[in-house]
RNA sequence: CGCGGGAUGGAGCAGUCCGGUAGCUCGUCAGGCUCAUAACCUGAAGGUCGUAGGUUCAAAUCCUACUCCCGCAACCA
């Protein structure tokens, strides 16, 4: 039985259309994920939408719509995109759905059973649109001299009653986890910042609203909806079958990763570790907080008019270099800007240069001069060896960075680039073109191995841009259950016929327009 | 003293935690090859690593002070 793997991406809050971030971030759990499962183990990923809370009813209200009916629409969206960007979860879960109000009644009971629940009032300045109290201290004075939130939206004075979480009675379990287990908030910066916010001290945190009735119900207390995130994260346990503790929740909980924007760290390794402690559950491995994309240097905006709509992109440029792109071309972990040009400039030069034509180039001598049949692969010269000591090195590097809790991910793309690029010195080094003419047999055996390299950096890169790396394999003839890492090591059969080769990169061309967009 | 991120050859970045010849990609220049997607290979030019001090045999890397840029509102991962 193979090892399980869970990773779940955020919710996202679907009160628009998914943007560039929201594909990032599910690109990268998908990329994780297929990694894992090239590896051998059972993975499940689960992503979805959080569809709470007032933002969207006001929302569809401002459309005249029913909020279900905006939920409807918004999330298949989300939907679409991950069809659209290869995106292979495993469940798509909407907090709307039956199944998640029972999983999140059943993880709130747990919490009330423990005594962490207590019912008390919250009085305050409420800011609705911010859907957050403020400290008088805080409020500023607008131009009339109205009282406005730190964000300068309008506040009103609202006593309500609500429930509260028992959240200060964790805070040393809290830093206790952090301290013991360092990979649980990664990286490095995102977990500094939250031990320095819980070291600060943890208040009671509400945990209903009695404004709007657009939530998960609080058992027992009809008039209180739940606040968005305590349904929004029990979301993870949903994707598993929770409330029913049996097989798929006994099989991959807790989740091995939780992958989420950095601006959501707070709730998910502070809030989501106390709820789950107060009801009894295991806690997820790891909590890693990404960066944001910024386009050409700056925050998207819609003001600005740069948000940009990740399928126009993946049908621009491509589905695969739109991945590619994004996965080596941002440090994970970090900020990164991103523009036509850049991804243009990246992916014609390692996809379609490095790579495409590398194989344009081999296998169309194979083509012509092999009958289009694999080529004997004769003796390895020390060309040879040392090329595949490489890229056998290349594997374990690879695998390093992306099994050590950190997910390195553009450094393993960068190692494999490096290859690919070794290949292309072996293959120029060795002219076969020319030994075509004096030494026939060596020749063959140089497309060989050249061959034979490709298909094993078509596998190691199959869990970037799955798409291109199969239309490689296809190339190569090889059967779709021999694509796997376990394949690494079962060399291209010498003989086999090979179909017509063409191209799996086209060259981007940047259009004069796109220049400085 | 609110918090955080950043400043490294023309551009974009890694390296900074654990000091020891400054690295990668793109671009530029010169040469090679002609199998290939104007691609590929080789070589070169180009940086006193934001500023000023300090520690050290040695600092992009540690310490101190300072300057500049960007987030921490809104749509948002």
């Amino acid at each position: 039985m193979s090892e399980p793997f869970y990773i779940t991406t955020a919710i996202s809050y679907p009160n628009g259309r998914p943007h560039i971030g929201h594909a990032y971030e599910a690109i990268a759990a998908d990329a994780i994920a297929r990694f894992h499962r090239l590896s051998g183990r059972d993975v499940r990923l689960i992503t979805g939408t959080d569809e709470h809370g007032l933002k969207m009813v006001q929302t569809a209200r401002d459309a005249g719509i029913e909020t279900i009916d905006l939920a409807d629409e918004m999330s298949s969206y989300f939907i679409e995109m991950c069809n659209i960007l290869n995106v292979n979860h495993d469940g798509f879960r909407r907090t709307s759905e039956p199944a998640h109000h029972e999983a999140s009644k059943a993880l709130w009971k747990a919490m009330e059973a423990n005594g962490d629940l207590y019912l008390d009032r919250y009085e305050g300045w409420y800011s609705v649109r911010d859907e957050a109290f403020y400290a008088e201290d805080e409020l500023e004075a607008g131009e009339g001299g109205e009282k406005l939130s730190p964000q300068g939206t309008p506040v009103e004075w609202t006593a309500e009653e609500t429930w509260f979480f028992k959240l200060s009675k964790y805070q040393d379990k809290l830093l206790k986890l952090y301290k013991e287990n360092p990979e649980f908030i990664q990286p490095e910066s995102r977990r500094n910042e939250v031990m320095r916010f819980v070291e600060g001290g943890l208040r009671d945190l509400s945990v209903s609203r009695t404004s709007f009735d657009w939530g998960v119900s609080v058992p027992g207390s009809p008039d209180h909806v739940m606040y968005v995130w305590v349904d929004a994260l029990t979301t993870y346990m949903t994707g598993v079958g929770y409330p029913d503790t049996e097989g798929l929740f006994a099989k991959y909980w807790p989740a091995d990763l939780h992958l989420i924007g950095k601006d959501i760290v707070r709730f998910h390794a502070v809030y989501w570790p106390a709820f789950l402690t107060s009801a009894g559950l295991p806690l997820p491995k790891q909590i890693f907080g990404h960066g944001f994309l910024l386009n050409r240097g700056e925050k998207m905006s819609k003001s600005v008019g740069n948000v940009v709509d990740p399928m126009e992109l993946a049908e621009r440029f491509g589905v695969d270099q739109l991945r590619y792109f994004l996965l080596a071309d941002v440090v994970f972990g970090k900020d990164g800007t991103y523009s036509a040009d850049a991804i243009v400039t990246k992916t014609n030069a390692d996809l379609a240069n490095n790579f495409g034509n590398l194989a344009q180039r081999s296998l169309s001598m194979i083509a012509k001069n092999c009958d289009g049949k694999v080529p004997e692969s004769g003796e390895p010269s020390a060309a040879e060896q040392e090329l595949f000591e490489a890229i056998d090195t290349c594997f374990d590097e690879v695998k390093t960075a992306m099994t050590g809790g950190l997910f390195k991910i553009d450094q393993a793309l960068d190692l494999i680039r490096e290859r690919l690029s070794a290949i292309n010195t072996y293959f120029a080094d060795q002219a076969p073109w020319a030994l075509r003419k004096t030494d026939p047999a060596r020749a063959d055996s140089v497309l060989y191995h050249t061959a034979e390299a490709i298909r094993q950096l078509a596998i190691m890169l199959r869990w970037a841009i799955p798409e291109s790396c199969d239309k490689m394999l296809d190339l190569l003839a090889q059967a779709p259950d021999a694509r796997d890492f376990e394949h690494l090591g079962t060399p291209i059969a010498v003989g086999l016929n090979l179909p017509q080769p063409k191209g799996v990169f086209p060259r981007l061309e940047l259009l004069t327009e796109e220049a400085n967009s």
